[in-house]
RNA sequence: AGGCAGGACCGGGUGACCGCCGCGGCGGGGAGCUUCCUCGCCGGGGAGGAAAGUCCGGGCUCCUCCGGACAGGGUGCUGGGUAACGCCCAGGCUUCUGCGCCAGUUUCGCGACUGCCGCAGGGGACGGAAAGUGGCACAGAAACAUACCGCCUCCGAACGGGAAUUAGGUUUAAGACUGCUUCGGACAUUCCGGAACAGUUGCGAACCGAAAAGUCGGGGGUAAGGUUGAAAUCGGACGGUAAGAGCGUCCGGUCGCCUGUGGUGACACAGCGACGGCCAAACCCCACCUGGAGCAAGGCCGAAUAGGGGGACCAUGGGCGUCCGGCUCGUCCCCGGGUUGGCUGCUUGACCCCGACGGCAACGUCGUCCGGCCCGCUCCGCCCGCCUAGGGGGAACGGGGCCGACUCCCGGGUUUGACCGUGGGCUUACUGCGGCCUGCCUGGCGAGGGGCUAGAUAGAUGGUCACCAUCCCUCCGGCGCCGUCAGCCUUCUCCAUGAAGUCCGGCGGCUUCUCGAUGGGAAACAGAACCCGGCUUACAGGUCUUGCCGACCC
RNA sequence: GCCCCUGUGGCGCAAUGGUAGCGCAGUCGAUUUGUAAUCGACAGGUUAGGGGUUCGAGUCCCCUCUGGGGCU
């Protein structure tokens, strides 16, 4: 994922956590909210509930190869916020977790031909 | 083989596809005017032994004009190492465990207990308790200043002893005995009896008449003994004493402004003196160290917003106000601070390994602020050149090589002198040999080789697989072991449908061992955030090594 | 990342180095027709864990763990 991907400033981080659109299931939550780009940008919470430094680091690795590999359309900045079952979670479940929140916001890109 | 303990080390590997973050090079595009942003390609790099906890110590940065002292904090056997430390190494002392030896007590003996010493292994925040303050619950006479009981001694008085008056004394005196004299029994120096005198003893009577032990009170001595307690006034034995006491002796212990010897020192040994409870991770005293904050330190850049300070414009304007004075609001410029964002600090360092030397070890050292020459790189205010390109020249820093000088180290030779060791000698003078220091001369392929080194900033190592190695589980087969069945063979016998043994085969099972193979699973603790040195804590599995125990074989 | 604080019965809190206690909650009994209130009795603790100093540690010292706070 590319720095231009990526949410650096905390206050868009708190702009989002106002006024997003949310959704949630067992592993996680999204929180999202329209830019003005033509790219979306992601940002991962992990708090320290969730673990040591080592299973943080793997949650938040694992959630940007899963975003990675959904289309998802641009002008979005989302949030994703880990729950406490997503240290013991495999790779593929968090997949699905993050499928299924990006659809649900109307976020994922379901025409193949804008890719 | 295996087990235990110590030390050192590793912390899965290889490959494919898709991705992430720096660095270098090349190319394209954009801003822009010499540096940024972005894209593509190539090359190369990318978490740890603890990155952790943040318990110590340093570097670095800022703050205080500079310096000192106090307070506060920390450390605490000695010596060494280190940039420094609360870390490391070596040693000392102490303590615990095991073994050995010796002595004492006890036992018929074996043995048990106590103590000294030695060896091996482990632990120790290990200055000072005769500077002061404080504490030591309960129990106990008493918890550090004394003396409750007790023991000994002295004094006192009521008692007691001792009251129908004891021991004893004085007087009187019955009686007894002895000696001498004398009388009588017929006589007698003998036998019996009587009398006088002297001596001894003394029933009885009269008179006098204590003391000790013991009880109570008081004075003094003593600290042996005393239901306690975690701890009791050096421990044990003997002597000694009125009773006792380190009061004395022997064995042992602790302490010391003491003396001697050894050691750099802690300390040890011997002598002398003393015997004072414990607690300083209670206050405290002594010695030493220590300014505070921390990379979110600090520095730089630009923009916006609100407010602050200064200046200019006030001929003007708005508001308050009947008006004036006055107050407040305005426009422009500058200044510094805060917030936010970006850049920087930002990664090569007291680094690691091997070798040599020094050191028991920890650890240290392995050339030079020197001169000259050459090479490469960078830069240039000089020259040639239109100016670029290029060439020449120069400069400073850093790098490499060669030569010289100096220093260090090592080796050889030699002179003088001092010292040390050893020998000769008349134990004096003197002298031989060796060592060491210093001076001079001379020599050296001598002063080494290799390696690692991330820099993210909502925070980079991931996802999907394949194969190989490690371990575990399940299943199957072989070998092995056990049980059972029938048969062959051997031995025994009461000669049969008996008992025992052995081999092979069938069937069933497998706690353990070994080999092959199917399927499945496990693979720890844990993520740099300015950087180092330690400590502590967590950790699957594995490798090497040292010591001890130890099966089997020779 | 850095700097601090806390931990005692189910809950909220005490305890000078000397027997671990108080209130509420809980259980049982009494009282009441019954409940509440009230009264009486009872139970419940590895003082977060480990090690040390001390005769003796909840307390003093060291290490670890847990929960919480602050800086920005």
């Amino acid at each position: 994922m590319q720095r231009r991907q990526r949410l650096t400033q905390s206050r868009r981080f708190g702009q989002i956590h106002r006024e997003g659109i949310s959704a949630a299931n067992r592993f996680l939550v999204i929180r999202a909210l329209p830019n003005d780009l033509e790219w979306s940008r992601f940002g991962f919470v992990v708090s320290k509930r969730i673990g040591n430094a080592v299973t943080r680091n793997l949650v938040k690795r694992r959630l940007r190869e899963s975003v990675r590999q959904i289309r998802v359309k641009g002008g979005w900045d989302a949030v994703f916020i880990a729950r406490r079952g997503a240290a013991s979670a495999e790779y593929r479940q968090l997949q699905r977790a993050a499928d299924n929140l990006l659809r649900r916001t109307n976020l994922a890109d379901t025409d193949p031909s804008t890719t």
